[in-house]
DNA sequence: CCATTAAATTCAA
DNA sequence: TTGAATTTAATGG
């Protein structure tokens, strides 16, 4: 109740038309992947695009699923809300990506929410469309298929790390995938994340991360400019989790 | 967890 | 581009 208005829930979406599959040159689509193998593209067609701007939400816990978001551009944290108002981070998801994809099948209301961290591009499929489209195109069904084991993947080894890893351990974790997966920009993680977010996925407090951050800051291991964090030592870092194998790709 | 101060980021002129 | 306003980081109680 009393972390119940930190985030101002701003549910405009401008809906934008000038998006086209056909001309989008982002490769790590699923739907531009297949787009030359589907038959019948009208889901394709029928599309949605909307911009989001930093901070701004646009999915709720709780909301009916109609469709799924594909990002055509930007970075997204995917939440899901604990009985203190806590926020687990669930993932960040980039470009290429595709989120709200539990939604298919049984579900009817989302179970996570979704932020936009930067000004974000989204395709928004229906999801009556999009199910017609993989019944009828083996290789997109496959492609999807693929998607959810890995995502699965991913979850499950994440609920190991949340549940057998210490706290200095599930902090070095989250850098290491915040690493793998957006990578250096001039020696600096190339996501700007607040420390309360690399908290929220490490299933920390904001204050176990800015003190485990200062000893790593201590020991060599990262630098940190404000929200920027530099990896200084990847191995030093890797070996002190290399006995909980951590998950590979991104 | 909370309060305080320092530091960094944002925003609008 | 700057600096005032706001947000975030860092510490210590």
């Amino acid at each position: 109740m009393p972390l119940s208005s930190k985030i101002s829930i701003n549910n405009t979406r401008k809906t934008i038309t000038d998006f086209s599959c056909i001309s989008c040159g982002n490769t790590s689509c699923l739907v531009k992947k297949n787009l030359k193998n589907i038959v019948n593209p009208v889901f394709v067609e029928k599309k949605k695009t909307l911009k989001c701007k930093k901070g701004q939400q646009f999915i709720i816990e709780g909301a009916a699923v109609n469709g799924l978001f594909f990002i055509l551009k930007g970075v997204v944290k995917v939440f899901r809300t604990g009985i203190n108002g806590r926020e687990q981070i669930v993932r960040f998801a980039k470009e290429g990506e595709i989120i709200g994809h539990r939604g298919f099948g049984t579900e009817e209301y989302y179970s996570i929410g979704a932020i936009a961290l930067q000004e974000t591009v989204l395709c928004y499929f229906s999801k009556d469309d999009l199910q017609k489209a993989l019944l009828e195109n083996p290789k997109f069904g496959y492609d999807m298929m693929l998607f959810y084991a890995n995502e699965l993947n991913k979850s499950e080894s994440k609920v190991k790390s949340i549940s057998q890893m210490t706290v200095r351990e599930r902090v070095i974790d989250t850098l290491l995938y915040i690493h793998r997966k957006f990578g250096d920009l001039r020696g600096f993680l190339n996501l700007p994340l607040s420390r309360k977010e690399y908290a929220d996925y490490a299933g920390t407090t904001e204050e176990q991360v800015i003190r485990i951050f200062s000893l790593l800051k201590k020991e060599g291991l990262i630098s940190a400019k404000g929200k920027k964090i530099g990896i200084v030592d990847l191995q030093k870092l890797k070996n002190e989790i290399s006995e909980h194998n951590f998950y590979l790709d991104t």
